[in-house]
DNA sequence: AAAAATTTTTACCATTTGGTAAAGCCAAGA
DNA sequence: TCTTGGCTTTACCAAATGGTAAAAATTTTT
Protein backbone atom coordinates (compact mmCIF):
# COMPACT_ATOMS: atom_id res chain seq x y z
CA UNK A 1 0.00 0.00 0.00
CA UNK A 2 0.91 3.60 -1.13
CA UNK A 3 1.63 5.73 2.42
CA UNK A 4 -0.64 9.01 0.99
CA UNK A 5 1.52 11.17 3.49
CA UNK A 6 4.85 10.15 2.45
CA UNK A 7 6.26 12.11 -0.97
CA UNK A 8 7.55 10.94 -4.43
CA UNK A 9 10.83 9.13 -3.69
CA UNK A 10 12.35 9.27 -0.56
CA UNK A 11 14.89 7.90 1.95
CA UNK A 12 15.34 10.08 4.54
CA UNK A 13 12.97 10.30 7.46
CA UNK A 14 13.13 13.91 8.82
CA UNK A 15 9.47 13.00 10.68
CA UNK A 16 10.06 9.89 13.17
CA UNK A 17 6.81 8.76 12.57
CA UNK A 18 5.61 9.83 9.28
CA UNK A 19 5.85 6.80 7.66
CA UNK A 20 4.23 4.42 10.08
CA UNK A 21 1.65 6.77 12.24
CA UNK A 22 -0.94 9.07 11.02
CA UNK A 23 -0.24 12.62 10.15
CA UNK A 24 -0.90 14.76 13.15
CA UNK A 25 -3.28 17.59 13.31
CA UNK A 26 -0.75 20.11 13.14
CA UNK A 27 1.15 18.24 10.64
CA UNK A 28 -2.04 18.13 7.93
CA UNK A 29 -2.15 21.57 8.52
CA UNK A 30 1.01 22.77 7.87
CA UNK A 31 1.70 20.01 4.99
CA UNK A 32 -1.12 21.38 3.30
CA UNK A 33 0.31 25.15 3.59
CA UNK A 34 3.46 24.41 2.63
CA UNK A 35 2.21 22.59 -0.59
CA UNK A 36 -0.87 25.32 -1.41
CA UNK A 37 2.59 28.16 -0.76
CA UNK A 38 4.59 26.05 -2.66
CA UNK A 39 1.92 25.63 -5.69
CA UNK A 40 1.58 29.50 -5.80
CA UNK A 41 5.47 30.46 -6.05
CA UNK A 42 6.52 27.03 -8.33
CA UNK A 43 3.39 28.28 -10.85
CA UNK A 44 5.01 31.61 -11.03
CA UNK A 45 8.40 31.82 -10.79
CA UNK A 46 9.17 28.04 -12.42
CA UNK A 47 11.26 25.18 -9.98
CA UNK A 48 14.22 26.88 -10.26
CA UNK A 49 12.77 30.57 -9.98
CA UNK A 50 11.70 29.53 -6.79
CA UNK A 51 13.20 30.07 -3.85
CA UNK A 52 12.66 28.10 -0.56
CA UNK A 53 12.30 31.66 1.68
CA UNK A 54 9.26 32.56 -1.14
CA UNK A 55 7.12 29.38 -0.24
CA UNK A 56 8.02 29.61 3.30
CA UNK A 57 7.44 33.67 3.83
CA UNK A 58 3.33 32.68 1.68
CA UNK A 59 3.18 29.57 3.48
CA UNK A 60 4.12 31.85 6.82
CA UNK A 61 6.47 29.00 8.42
CA UNK A 62 10.53 29.54 8.54
CA UNK A 63 12.42 27.82 5.88
CA UNK A 64 14.28 24.92 8.45
CA UNK A 65 10.31 24.51 9.38
CA UNK A 66 9.75 23.61 5.48
CA UNK A 67 12.39 21.53 5.62
CA UNK A 68 11.42 19.48 8.43
CA UNK A 69 7.83 18.78 6.48
CA UNK A 70 10.20 17.65 3.34
CA UNK A 71 12.98 16.40 2.46
CA UNK A 72 13.87 19.62 0.00
CA UNK A 73 12.45 21.67 -2.99
CA UNK A 74 12.58 18.49 -5.09
CA UNK A 75 10.16 16.63 -2.87
CA UNK A 76 7.91 19.44 -2.76
CA UNK A 77 7.63 19.85 -6.51
CA UNK A 78 7.46 16.25 -7.03
CA UNK A 79 4.64 15.97 -4.07
CA UNK A 80 3.01 18.75 -6.10
CA UNK A 81 3.07 17.22 -9.47
CA UNK A 82 2.28 14.00 -8.29
CA UNK A 83 -1.23 14.70 -6.12
CA UNK A 84 -1.54 16.87 -9.50
CA UNK A 85 -1.52 14.52 -12.00
CA UNK A 86 -4.74 12.28 -10.76
CA UNK A 87 -7.10 15.51 -11.04
CA UNK A 88 -5.60 16.43 -14.52
CA UNK A 89 -6.79 13.03 -15.79
CA UNK A 90 -9.60 12.98 -14.22
CA UNK A 91 -11.86 15.02 -16.91
CA UNK A 92 -10.54 12.23 -19.56
CA UNK A 93 -10.83 9.30 -17.21
CA UNK A 94 -14.82 10.43 -17.43
CA UNK A 95 -15.08 10.27 -20.78
CA UNK A 96 -17.51 7.14 -21.19
CA UNK A 97 -17.38 4.90 -23.98
CA UNK A 98 -21.07 4.03 -23.51
CA UNK A 99 -22.28 7.61 -24.01
CA UNK A 100 -22.30 9.36 -27.61
CA UNK A 101 -19.12 10.08 -29.38
CA UNK A 102 -19.87 13.62 -30.11
CA UNK A 103 -21.30 14.77 -26.73
CA UNK A 104 -19.24 12.65 -24.90
CA UNK A 105 -15.90 15.07 -26.33
CA UNK A 106 -17.29 17.84 -26.40
CA UNK A 107 -17.96 17.58 -22.61
CA UNK A 108 -14.36 16.63 -22.07
CA UNK A 109 -13.59 19.98 -23.34
CA UNK A 110 -15.89 21.71 -21.30
CA UNK A 111 -14.61 19.92 -18.53
CA UNK A 112 -10.93 20.45 -19.29
CA UNK A 113 -11.87 24.99 -20.18
CA UNK A 114 -13.39 24.44 -16.59
CA UNK A 115 -10.48 23.24 -15.26
CA UNK A 116 -8.18 25.96 -16.87
CA UNK A 117 -10.29 28.81 -15.01
CA UNK A 118 -9.98 27.30 -12.12
CA UNK A 119 -6.88 25.67 -11.86
CA UNK A 120 -5.02 28.01 -13.51
CA UNK A 121 -1.48 27.49 -11.25
CA UNK A 122 -2.18 23.56 -11.76
CA UNK A 123 -2.09 24.36 -15.37
CA UNK A 124 0.95 26.61 -15.00
CA UNK A 125 2.76 24.21 -12.95
CA UNK A 126 2.19 21.18 -15.44
CA UNK A 127 3.24 23.47 -18.22
CA UNK A 128 5.86 24.89 -16.64
CA UNK A 129 7.66 20.80 -16.18
CA UNK A 130 6.54 20.06 -19.14
CA UNK A 131 7.66 23.00 -21.22
CA UNK A 132 11.77 21.98 -19.62
CA UNK A 133 11.26 18.11 -21.21
CA UNK A 134 9.86 17.01 -17.80
CA UNK A 135 12.97 16.27 -16.13
CA UNK A 136 11.16 15.86 -12.89
CA UNK A 137 7.62 14.13 -13.52
CA UNK A 138 8.37 11.68 -16.97
CA UNK A 139 7.71 8.44 -15.00
CA UNK A 140 4.21 10.00 -14.04
CA UNK A 141 3.73 10.40 -17.20
CA UNK A 142 4.88 6.95 -18.54
CA UNK A 143 2.78 5.30 -15.85
CA UNK A 144 -0.28 7.26 -15.94
CA UNK A 145 -0.95 9.54 -18.76
CA UNK A 146 0.37 7.60 -21.60
CA UNK A 147 -1.78 4.06 -20.72
CA UNK A 148 -4.89 6.45 -19.94
CA UNK A 149 -4.35 7.95 -23.73
CA UNK A 150 -3.98 5.23 -25.78
CA UNK A 151 -6.78 3.71 -23.81
CA UNK A 152 -8.86 6.76 -24.79
CA UNK A 153 -7.47 6.93 -28.52
CA UNK A 154 -8.67 3.21 -29.28
CA UNK A 155 -12.03 4.42 -28.09
CA UNK A 156 -12.07 7.15 -30.37
CA UNK A 157 -10.78 5.19 -32.98
CA UNK A 158 -13.54 2.98 -32.52
CA UNK A 159 -15.83 5.02 -32.72
CA UNK A 160 -14.74 6.48 -36.29
CA UNK A 161 -14.48 2.95 -37.11
CA UNK A 162 -18.65 2.53 -36.82
CA UNK A 163 -18.91 5.26 -38.27
CA UNK A 164 -20.44 7.27 -35.44
CA UNK A 165 -17.32 9.96 -35.83
CA UNK A 166 -16.16 11.56 -39.50
CA UNK A 167 -12.36 10.31 -40.13
CA UNK A 168 -9.72 12.16 -37.47
CA UNK A 169 -6.79 10.75 -35.79
CA UNK A 170 -7.60 10.85 -31.74
CA UNK A 171 -4.33 11.62 -30.75
CA UNK A 172 -4.22 15.02 -32.41
CA UNK A 173 -7.72 15.82 -31.71
CA UNK A 174 -6.99 15.43 -27.82
CA UNK A 175 -4.13 17.17 -28.62
CA UNK A 176 -5.91 20.07 -29.28
CA UNK A 177 -8.50 19.56 -26.90
CA UNK A 178 -5.44 20.13 -24.34
CA UNK A 179 -3.93 23.05 -26.44
CA UNK A 180 -7.21 24.89 -27.02
CA UNK A 181 -8.44 24.84 -23.28
CA UNK A 182 -4.88 24.85 -21.46
CA UNK A 183 -4.08 27.94 -23.61
CA UNK A 184 -6.17 29.86 -21.41
CA UNK A 185 -4.23 29.59 -18.31
CA UNK A 186 -0.90 28.68 -19.26
CA UNK A 187 -0.85 31.86 -21.53
CA UNK A 188 -3.31 34.05 -19.80
CA UNK A 189 -0.75 37.13 -19.74
CA UNK A 190 -1.07 37.10 -23.20
CA UNK A 191 -4.46 36.57 -23.61
CA UNK A 192 -5.16 39.08 -20.88
CA UNK A 193 -3.55 41.77 -22.96
CA UNK A 194 -5.48 41.01 -25.83
CA UNK A 195 -9.22 40.66 -24.92
CA UNK A 196 -10.66 43.26 -23.78
CA UNK A 197 -11.07 43.40 -20.02
CA UNK A 198 -14.83 43.85 -20.08
CA UNK A 199 -16.20 40.65 -21.30
CA UNK A 200 -15.47 37.23 -20.04
CA UNK A 201 -12.87 35.64 -21.63
CA UNK A 202 -14.18 31.72 -20.27
CA UNK A 203 -17.83 32.37 -21.59
CA UNK A 204 -16.95 33.39 -25.00
CA UNK A 205 -13.71 30.94 -25.28
CA UNK A 206 -16.73 28.15 -24.19
CA UNK A 207 -18.93 29.43 -27.01
CA UNK A 208 -16.00 29.02 -29.31
CA UNK A 209 -14.34 26.09 -28.49
CA UNK A 210 -17.80 24.41 -28.51
CA UNK A 211 -18.54 26.08 -32.29
CA UNK A 212 -15.02 24.58 -33.39
CA UNK A 213 -15.16 20.87 -32.04
CA UNK A 214 -18.89 20.06 -32.83
CA UNK A 215 -17.87 21.32 -36.31
CA UNK A 216 -14.77 19.15 -36.52
CA UNK A 217 -17.04 16.29 -34.82
CA UNK A 218 -19.86 16.39 -36.49
CA UNK A 219 -18.34 17.19 -40.58
CA UNK B 1 16.78 54.92 -35.94
CA UNK B 2 17.21 51.94 -34.12
CA UNK B 3 20.83 50.57 -34.19
CA UNK B 4 20.77 47.19 -34.47
CA UNK B 5 23.69 45.97 -32.52
CA UNK B 6 22.75 47.45 -29.59
CA UNK B 7 19.97 45.64 -27.38
CA UNK B 8 17.09 46.62 -25.43
CA UNK B 9 16.98 49.02 -22.46
CA UNK B 10 20.56 49.84 -21.97
CA UNK B 11 21.91 52.80 -20.00
CA UNK B 12 25.80 51.66 -19.29
CA UNK B 13 28.34 51.34 -22.84
CA UNK B 14 30.62 48.47 -22.37
CA UNK B 15 31.75 48.34 -25.86
CA UNK B 16 33.09 51.83 -26.62
CA UNK B 17 31.56 52.35 -30.15
CA UNK B 18 28.77 49.46 -29.94
CA UNK B 19 26.35 52.55 -30.14
CA UNK B 20 27.95 54.39 -32.97
CA UNK B 21 30.03 52.37 -34.80
CA UNK B 22 29.56 49.19 -37.17
CA UNK B 23 30.34 46.27 -35.28
CA UNK B 24 33.22 44.24 -36.25
CA UNK B 25 33.70 41.12 -37.58
CA UNK B 26 34.66 39.58 -34.52
CA UNK B 27 32.33 41.36 -32.72
CA UNK B 28 29.39 40.16 -35.02
CA UNK B 29 30.45 36.44 -34.85
CA UNK B 30 30.76 36.63 -30.66
CA UNK B 31 27.77 38.04 -30.43
CA UNK B 32 25.64 35.80 -32.56
CA UNK B 33 27.09 32.78 -30.52
CA UNK B 34 26.41 34.40 -27.49
CA UNK B 35 22.97 34.49 -28.62
CA UNK B 36 22.79 31.02 -30.45
CA UNK B 37 23.89 29.33 -27.03
CA UNK B 38 21.96 30.94 -24.79
CA UNK B 39 18.56 30.25 -26.59
CA UNK B 40 19.49 27.04 -26.60
CA UNK B 41 20.10 27.36 -22.78
CA UNK B 42 16.91 29.53 -22.05
CA UNK B 43 14.66 27.80 -24.04
CA UNK B 44 15.36 24.63 -21.99
CA UNK B 45 15.52 26.03 -18.48
CA UNK B 46 13.95 29.19 -18.62
CA UNK B 47 15.74 32.46 -17.34
CA UNK B 48 16.33 31.82 -13.57
CA UNK B 49 17.16 27.95 -15.07
CA UNK B 50 20.00 29.30 -17.03
CA UNK B 51 23.19 30.34 -15.77
CA UNK B 52 26.00 32.55 -17.52
CA UNK B 53 28.39 29.47 -17.39
CA UNK B 54 26.06 27.22 -19.24
CA UNK B 55 25.77 29.84 -21.93
CA UNK B 56 29.43 30.42 -21.69
CA UNK B 57 30.26 26.90 -22.00
CA UNK B 58 27.86 26.65 -24.65
CA UNK B 59 29.30 29.36 -26.66
CA UNK B 60 32.99 28.38 -26.27
CA UNK B 61 33.56 31.54 -24.46
CA UNK B 62 34.41 32.95 -21.34
CA UNK B 63 32.12 34.04 -18.79
CA UNK B 64 33.34 37.62 -18.43
CA UNK B 65 33.98 37.24 -22.19
CA UNK B 66 30.15 37.26 -22.38
CA UNK B 67 29.82 40.29 -20.60
CA UNK B 68 31.45 42.10 -22.26
CA UNK B 69 29.59 41.72 -25.46
CA UNK B 70 26.18 42.34 -23.27
CA UNK B 71 25.36 44.25 -20.04
CA UNK B 72 24.02 40.93 -18.14
CA UNK B 73 21.64 37.92 -18.19
CA UNK B 74 18.95 40.05 -18.13
CA UNK B 75 20.41 41.69 -21.92
CA UNK B 76 20.84 38.78 -23.12
CA UNK B 77 17.07 37.47 -22.47
CA UNK B 78 16.09 40.43 -23.59
CA UNK B 79 18.01 41.29 -26.47
CA UNK B 80 17.02 37.32 -28.06
CA UNK B 81 13.16 37.87 -27.12
CA UNK B 82 12.91 41.15 -29.04
CA UNK B 83 14.54 39.63 -32.28
CA UNK B 84 12.58 36.92 -31.74
CA UNK B 85 8.77 38.49 -31.72
CA UNK B 86 9.65 39.77 -35.37
CA UNK B 87 9.56 36.27 -36.67
CA UNK B 88 7.27 35.82 -34.40
CA UNK B 89 4.56 38.21 -35.88
CA UNK B 90 5.39 37.44 -39.33
CA UNK B 91 3.31 34.48 -40.37
CA UNK B 92 0.50 36.84 -39.23
CA UNK B 93 1.41 40.01 -40.81
CA UNK B 94 1.62 38.36 -44.41
CA UNK B 95 -1.98 37.08 -43.58
CA UNK B 96 -3.30 38.77 -46.69
CA UNK B 97 -6.69 41.23 -46.67
CA UNK B 98 -7.18 40.54 -50.74
CA UNK B 99 -6.98 37.02 -50.50
CA UNK B 100 -9.20 34.77 -50.12
CA UNK B 101 -10.47 34.31 -46.30
CA UNK B 102 -10.04 30.19 -45.82
CA UNK B 103 -7.23 30.47 -48.13
CA UNK B 104 -5.61 32.74 -45.99
CA UNK B 105 -6.35 31.14 -42.54
CA UNK B 106 -5.31 28.24 -43.57
CA UNK B 107 -1.95 28.93 -45.13
CA UNK B 108 -1.66 30.97 -41.80
CA UNK B 109 -1.84 27.73 -40.08
CA UNK B 110 0.61 26.20 -42.00
CA UNK B 111 3.38 28.44 -41.48
CA UNK B 112 2.47 28.93 -37.79
CA UNK B 113 3.06 24.99 -37.70
CA UNK B 114 5.78 25.32 -39.36
CA UNK B 115 7.74 27.58 -37.15
CA UNK B 116 6.96 25.16 -34.48
CA UNK B 117 8.68 22.45 -36.06
CA UNK B 118 11.59 24.63 -37.13
CA UNK B 119 12.00 26.65 -34.66
CA UNK B 120 11.21 24.67 -31.28
CA UNK B 121 13.94 26.85 -28.88
CA UNK B 122 12.03 30.14 -30.05
CA UNK B 123 8.89 28.57 -29.24
CA UNK B 124 9.83 27.55 -26.21
CA UNK B 125 11.72 30.81 -24.64
CA UNK B 126 8.51 32.38 -25.86
CA UNK B 127 6.24 29.95 -24.13
CA UNK B 128 8.25 30.14 -20.62
CA UNK B 129 8.11 34.14 -21.08
CA UNK B 130 4.18 34.41 -21.06
CA UNK B 131 3.92 31.08 -18.50
CA UNK B 132 5.56 33.38 -16.12
CA UNK B 133 3.58 36.61 -16.69
CA UNK B 134 5.59 38.13 -19.63
CA UNK B 135 7.60 40.00 -16.80
CA UNK B 136 10.04 41.48 -19.15
CA UNK B 137 8.53 41.30 -22.66
CA UNK B 138 5.27 42.89 -21.86
CA UNK B 139 6.30 46.06 -23.09
CA UNK B 140 7.06 44.34 -26.41
CA UNK B 141 3.63 42.17 -26.50
CA UNK B 142 1.50 45.82 -26.10
CA UNK B 143 3.75 47.90 -28.82
CA UNK B 144 4.09 45.07 -31.97
CA UNK B 145 1.54 42.18 -30.49
CA UNK B 146 -1.12 43.83 -29.80
CA UNK B 147 -2.06 46.47 -32.75
CA UNK B 148 -1.27 43.66 -34.91
CA UNK B 149 -4.26 41.36 -33.49
CA UNK B 150 -6.23 44.28 -32.94
CA UNK B 151 -5.97 44.54 -37.08
CA UNK B 152 -6.29 40.86 -37.84
CA UNK B 153 -9.09 40.77 -35.82
CA UNK B 154 -10.59 43.05 -37.46
CA UNK B 155 -10.16 41.88 -40.74
CA UNK B 156 -11.19 38.47 -39.92
CA UNK B 157 -14.41 40.20 -38.54
CA UNK B 158 -14.85 42.27 -41.59
CA UNK B 159 -15.08 38.77 -43.66
CA UNK B 160 -17.39 37.34 -41.43
CA UNK B 161 -19.87 40.09 -41.86
CA UNK B 162 -19.29 40.20 -45.80
CA UNK B 163 -20.31 36.56 -45.16
CA UNK B 164 -17.52 35.14 -46.80
CA UNK B 165 -16.66 33.51 -43.47
CA UNK B 166 -19.13 31.37 -40.89
CA UNK B 167 -19.70 33.46 -37.96
CA UNK B 168 -17.30 32.88 -35.45
CA UNK B 169 -14.77 35.11 -32.51
CA UNK B 170 -12.01 36.13 -34.46
CA UNK B 171 -9.71 36.36 -31.18
CA UNK B 172 -10.54 32.95 -30.02
CA UNK B 173 -9.86 31.69 -33.51
CA UNK B 174 -6.72 32.94 -33.42
CA UNK B 175 -5.89 31.58 -29.84
CA UNK B 176 -6.64 28.30 -30.73
CA UNK B 177 -4.21 28.24 -34.15
CA UNK B 178 -1.69 29.48 -31.76
CA UNK B 179 -2.30 26.95 -29.14
CA UNK B 180 -2.79 24.09 -31.30
CA UNK B 181 0.89 24.85 -33.60
CA UNK B 182 2.74 25.98 -30.74
CA UNK B 183 1.58 22.95 -28.59
CA UNK B 184 4.00 20.97 -30.97
CA UNK B 185 7.21 22.35 -29.65
CA UNK B 186 5.85 23.96 -26.35
CA UNK B 187 4.74 20.30 -25.14
CA UNK B 188 7.32 18.25 -27.31
CA UNK B 189 8.32 15.87 -24.61
CA UNK B 190 5.30 15.12 -23.80
CA UNK B 191 3.84 14.73 -27.37
CA UNK B 192 6.86 12.56 -28.37
CA UNK B 193 6.15 10.12 -25.41
CA UNK B 194 2.42 10.08 -26.56
CA UNK B 195 3.16 9.56 -30.13
CA UNK B 196 4.33 6.54 -31.42
CA UNK B 197 8.15 7.56 -32.79
CA UNK B 198 7.55 5.95 -35.69
CA UNK B 199 5.41 8.23 -37.93
CA UNK B 200 6.13 11.41 -38.73
CA UNK B 201 4.00 13.40 -36.02
CA UNK B 202 4.45 17.16 -37.81
CA UNK B 203 3.07 15.49 -40.86
CA UNK B 204 -0.13 14.17 -39.29
CA UNK B 205 -0.28 17.27 -37.47
CA UNK B 206 -0.37 19.02 -40.32
CA UNK B 207 -2.94 17.23 -41.82
CA UNK B 208 -5.24 17.01 -38.99
CA UNK B 209 -4.71 21.45 -38.51
CA UNK B 210 -6.12 21.34 -41.93
CA UNK B 211 -9.14 19.47 -41.16
CA UNK B 212 -9.71 20.87 -38.00
CA UNK B 213 -9.74 24.59 -39.08
CA UNK B 214 -11.26 23.85 -43.01
CA UNK B 215 -14.56 22.40 -40.96
CA UNK B 216 -14.19 25.20 -39.30
CA UNK B 217 -14.44 27.77 -41.35
CA UNK B 218 -16.61 26.43 -44.03
CA UNK B 219 -19.27 25.42 -42.06
C1' DA C 1 57.15 48.77 -36.28
C1' DA C 2 55.02 51.50 -32.85
C1' DA C 3 50.85 53.09 -30.99
C1' DA C 4 46.12 52.69 -30.22
C1' DA C 5 42.12 50.22 -29.75
C1' DT C 6 39.77 46.09 -29.02
C1' DT C 7 39.24 41.47 -27.16
C1' DT C 8 40.20 37.83 -23.69
C1' DT C 9 41.73 35.97 -19.47
C1' DT C 10 42.81 35.64 -14.54
C1' DA C 11 41.59 36.41 -10.12
C1' DC C 12 38.26 37.93 -7.47
C1' DC C 13 33.81 39.42 -4.81
C1' DA C 14 29.06 39.87 -2.76
C1' DT C 15 24.79 37.84 -2.66
C1' DT C 16 21.65 34.29 -2.90
C1' DT C 17 20.18 29.91 -1.85
C1' DG C 18 19.37 25.04 -0.49
C1' DG C 19 20.28 22.89 3.42
C1' DT C 20 21.85 21.59 8.53
C1' DA C 21 22.82 21.37 13.66
C1' DA C 22 21.32 22.10 17.79
C1' DA C 23 19.01 24.48 21.19
C1' DG C 24 14.40 25.98 22.72
C1' DC C 25 9.34 25.57 22.91
C1' DC C 26 5.08 23.50 23.92
C1' DA C 27 1.40 20.29 24.54
C1' DA C 28 -0.03 15.69 26.30
C1' DG C 29 0.61 11.94 29.31
C1' DA C 30 2.56 9.73 33.72
C1' DT D 1 4.67 18.50 38.40
C1' DC D 2 7.74 16.49 35.54
C1' DT D 3 8.96 14.18 31.50
C1' DT D 4 8.56 12.84 26.79
C1' DG D 5 8.21 13.67 21.98
C1' DG D 6 6.86 16.25 18.33
C1' DC D 7 7.36 21.06 16.54
C1' DT D 8 9.88 25.61 15.78
C1' DT D 9 13.49 28.83 15.84
C1' DT D 10 18.23 30.66 15.86
C1' DA D 11 22.48 30.63 13.97
C1' DC D 12 24.92 28.93 10.68
C1' DC D 13 27.40 26.92 6.20
C1' DA D 14 29.07 25.52 1.56
C1' DA D 15 28.17 25.92 -3.06
C1' DA D 16 26.45 28.36 -6.90
C1' DT D 17 25.97 32.41 -9.35
C1' DG D 18 25.82 37.15 -11.44
C1' DG D 19 29.04 40.32 -11.88
C1' DT D 20 33.69 43.28 -11.75
C1' DA D 21 38.62 45.01 -11.99
C1' DA D 22 42.52 44.97 -14.19
C1' DA D 23 46.16 42.79 -16.46
C1' DA D 24 47.41 40.29 -20.65
C1' DA D 25 46.88 39.22 -25.39
C1' DT D 26 45.49 40.33 -29.85
C1' DT D 27 44.11 43.00 -33.66
C1' DT D 28 43.89 47.29 -36.11
C1' DT D 29 45.54 51.69 -37.34
C1' DT D 30 49.04 55.03 -38.24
Amino acid sequence: MYNACKSGTSEKNPLPEKTQKKPSRIQQRNRRLILDAALEVFSRHGFRGATLDQIAAEAGLSKPNILYYFDGKEDIHLTLLSQLMENWLDPLVEMNPAGDPVKEILAYVQRKLDMARELPRESRLFAGEILQGAPRIRPELEHHLKPLFDEKCALIARWVDEGRLPPLDPRHLIFSIWATTQHYADFESQVSLLMDAADDTYASAARHLETMFTRLLTA
